[in-house]
Parts: C-alpha cells; sequence; structure tokens
DNA sequence: TGTACATCAGTGAACGCGCGTTCACTGATGTAC
DNA sequence: TGTACATCAGTGAACGCGCGTTCACTGATGTAC
C-alpha cells in the first residue's frame, strides 16, 4: 500500500492541521493519537511513520495554530495594496464576539492553550514562544497604525493584547454557566479597547 | 482504623486544599487520585469515602482555589480597620511579578485553569462562574476605591482584570523559552495598568 | 456509667479501560540497472 | 524504455502502563441499651 511522497506529505500535514483544530477543542491530552489518526482519515498504526511521538505531534500541531495567527495578524498589519482587508478594529470586534469565543476549534492558540503551554516538553514551548514573538511583532505594528502613540507602542500592544486574551480566556470559562457574565466581559474590553477619541 | 469525625474532615480538607494547588501546578488531568492521596499523606483507596468522582473532587478543589482568590481581592476592597492591608497597587504589582508568575501551586485559579475550565464537567464550572463573579465583584469594588473613574467602574475594572490574567498567562507560557519576552508582557501591563495620574 | 454492637474512614490489592507505542505485514511507489 | 528489487506509508493487532474505580477487610469510633 506504499503511496506517493507527495500523498503522504499532504496526509501529513491533514494530520498536524486536524490535531492544531482537535487540540485547540479538547486540549492536547483530550484526543488520542488514534482518535485524531481517525479524524484524519488514516489508522492509528501510521502515526509513528510521520512523528517521533505524541509530544513530536503536539509541538508540530502548536506551531501550526501559532502560524495561522501570526498569518493572520500580518495581515492585519500589512494588508494586500488594493484589497478590503480586515482593520485592526475589524479583527478586535471579531476576537471578542461571541462567536469567535463559541467557536470550538479556531480559536487563537494563545487562549486555547493558556495553561497548556507550561505544562508540555520544551521543544513545543520553544515553538509556541517563537510564534507569539512573531504574532506579538504583527499585532505591534497594526497598533501603530491604528493608533500613533509614540515611544510606548511596543509596551501599550502587548497590554492591548493581553486584555483581548484574558477577557476570551474568562468569557470562555464561564461561557456555559453564566452567559450574561461571559458577554459583559467581552463587551467591557472592547468597550475599553476601541481607540478613545475616534472620528466620528 | 475508624478514626474521629473531626479528623476525617480534616483529612477531607487536606485532600481539597492539596488538590488545589497541585491541579493549578499540573492541571486536572496531570494528578491522578493516588498520587494526590499519597501528597495528602493518605492512601487512594479511601478516595471514594470523600468524594463521588474525581470530577467531584475536581469541582471542590476549583472551588477551594477560587475561594482563596475572593478572600484575597475582598481584604483588598474592603481593608481590616487599623490593619495594614494590600491596596491594589500592591496587589496588581504582585499579581504581576515574576515570583507570582514562577510560583507553580499557588496561582491565580483563573489563570492556572484557563483552557482547562471549559473542558471540565458542568458541577466544576458552575462552581468556576459562581466564584469568578464575586471576585469580580470585590474586584470593581478595590478598583473604583483605587480611581473613581464614574459610570463605567464595572467594565473598566474588568477590563483591567482581564489584562492582569492576559498578562500572566502569556507571560507564563514564554517563561521559560523566552524569560525576556515574559518580562516585558509583565512589565507591560504594570505600565499600562497604573493610574495615569498617580500622586507624587 | 458501662457494655455490646454497628458504623465507617482508612488500607492495599485488584479490576477494566484507554492511552502511547511497537510490531509483522502489505503492496504500490521509487530506484538501480 | 523496461525490468527487478528495495523502500516505506499505511494497516490492524498487540503490548505495557497508568488511570479511575471497586472491593474485602480492619479496627477504633460512635451509639443504643
Amino acid at each position: 500500500m506504499r503511496i506517493t511522497k507527495q500523498q503522504a506529505e499532504e496526509n501529513r500535514a491533514r494530520v498536524v492541521a486536524t490535531a492544531a483544530r482537535l487540540f485547540r477543542e479538547k486540549g492536547f491530552d483530550g484526543v488520542g493519537v488514534a482518535d485524531l489518526m481517525h479524524a484524519a482519515g488514516l489508522t492509528h498504526g501510521g502515526f509513528y511513520n510521520h512523528f517521533e511521538s505524541k509530544d513530536d505531534l503536539n509541538a508540530a500541531a502548536c506551531a501550526h495554530a501559532l502560524s495561522q495567527a501570526v498569518a493572520a495578524i500580518e495581515a492585519v498589519a500589512e494588508p494586500a495594496p488594493g484589497q478590503k482587508d480586515e482593520t485592526l478594529s475589524d479583527y478586535r470586534r471579531r476576537y471578542l464576539s461571541r462567536k469567535s469565543r463559541d467557536a470550538e476549534g479556531f480559536r487563537c492558540p494563545m487562549v486555547a492553550f493558556g495553561s497548556d503551554v507550561s505544562r508540555q516538553a520544551q521543544p513545543l514551548r520553544e515553538q509556541y514562544a517563537l510564534g507569539l514573538r512573531r504574532y506579538l511583532e504583527g499585532f505591534v505594528r497594526a497598533f501603530s497604525a491604528e493608533r500613533p502613540t509614540g515611544e510606548n507602542a511596543r509596551s501599550e500592544a502587548i497590554a492591548h493584547f493581553a486584555t483581548m486574551v484574558g477577557a476570551v480566556s474568562l468569557a470562555r470559562s464561564v461561557a456555559t454557566a453564566d452567559p450574561a457574565l461571559s458577554d459583559e466581559i467581552l463587551e467591557a474590553a472592547l468597550a475599553n479597547l476601541e481607540p478613545r477619541n475616534a472620528p466620528p
């Protein structure tokens, strides 16, 4: 049953993408190798043709999720000329929307992996740090474009993003048990992050 | 080997307190019943004399951790007369300190359980929502005392706390792999949360 | 107050299950000639 | 270009281990008289 090299690479990529989605939904320990491989349309035995270990896949999936986030914020920071790209204001509203909060598998990895990262093996943490660094660089550029705040732009942008992460994390935690509080948290973050003197 | 009723209650309380600490450190799934009972100085067989299930303990430990957090913020909001209690500024500095970030088992449950809560059973989520609601009420009072901001105090306070949660969560995630970035995140949050026109 | 018995927190072995991982095997692909 | 063989992605059964949970048992406590 040997298959094409290209097909094998596609299979591997599909496993990583599936894992990036399922891990965000259920956590790294919430998805087993067998579940995952079947979700990707394969049988579990072939897993070790692609990955050294589950930890290895965890790291690959984490890197994949982060690179998606980096691409998204870079599109905001450097909109393609002539395209109707998302502004930071759009991005923030989407990030802090109920829909995004309730999305299971496509959430921001910084929120979805919040408390998991520091419990994972070192290679994953390295990948994560690399991704977050790149993400924050993009975020700072997008933030600076929205409001020229001068010398403290980076510091302000980081605090700004921290508010978004904390708000979605808290809002998610109480989404089912106290939806009103959950909505209130999202709205509070959004209200306090919009530029103060927005043009009319 | 039957023991005193009071002794049994103390044992149960010790198990819950130990769990609240270990779960914050390693996650709910990162600590087994046997590990936990031995950490509390007991053998694992007796576990079901105190708890219906692991989920039941998870909920009890979560409630315990939250009630500690609530007590801490209430002490800031309503300082006991004549005592040198922590101000919100002290609290914030401690919360966003490297020491607090690196503390394994005594961390803020809103950070430590960030992505775990929504994956746990409904009773735990109810407990969590109850605790967070009470915590935020205390936080809003403490925040209003620090800076009389008028009608939006609650919204501002919630966004303020979200920044703290997001910052510590992000800082923790990269603490080992990129300590400089981790420190920068804490400092950015602190700088942007201090009152703007602090009295000299 | 003293006695007799039921209760039940704690013990440690055992259970079944699901997990990550390994393995022998298959057979189309890739390659050497 | 065609042929012969090695490679290796995929398959599905099996392994060992740790987990949550159950169990028979112990013996001091709590209680009924």
